[in-house]
DNA sequence: CGGTTATATAACAATATCGTTATATAAATC
DNA sequence: GATTTATATAACGATATTGTTATATAACCG
């Protein structure tokens, strides 16, 4: 079961996004990641945990380093979940409805 | 531009997610859509206007009631964002990333 | 017109979030 | 061994979020 709301939570954030942006290139260290960012240091721990949290990322040690990786597992959980309005999206009877939403406006 | 910190930050809440949901199904009014739940109808009324402001839902007046739908638009921005990361994740080099991840461990 | 129904808004308390600075820890290096 | 480097944690203030109750508004109904 994944964690929905701490998934979107931490995707909420854009410097959260930005870090993943980051990750999707491949794994990076804390220092790495931080040094686009005009904020502290410690505010970019913090934001990796709250995306290790979600479940969107996995760390590894690496003598002082802490490298950091997109997690597959729960972009996954979180596109599946997507895939339920996706489906709406695309289905025809959303025109129908826009079609009747149209014909009530106008009445 | 599309506010993906709104629409995140939106779909962060278990609430607001199931009356995504229900809204996946068709249109609803406010009343409806607070059935289901334990919550008050001003509590429904904001997480509505959190939605609406996130540009996951439109609204259209009639009488009394204001019906909501899901609008197509947000739900299509987000899901190309998420394309980013869902690209990483079927990506060769990711697997490539893994066999070099656990070379280094295994150092 | 008077009462009910559908919805919105304001005010408020409880809790969460985000950034900062200061400090801790542990590995790397000189 | 002392210093530097990489990262984490604690404490704190500012702001945001979520729910509640009370109340407003406007359409509907008899």
């Amino acid at each position: 079961m994944p964690n929905l709301d701490a998934a979107f939570s931490a995707l909420a954030d854009p410097t959260r996004r930005a870090i993943l942006a980051r990750l999707a290139l491949g794994e990076a260290t804390v220092m790495e990641l931080a040094k686009p960012f005009e904020i502290t240091q410690p505010a970019i721990s913090r934001h990796l945990k709250v995306l290790e949290g979600a479940g969107l990322i996995v760390r590894r040690v690496e003598g002082t380093k802490r490298p950091c990786r997109l997690a597959p597992k729960a972009v996954a959980e979180i596109d599946q979940w997507l895939g339920m309005l996706r489906q709406t999206l695309t289905a025809n009877y959303n025109r129908l409805d826009d079609v009747l939403a149209e014909m009530k406006t106008k009445e």
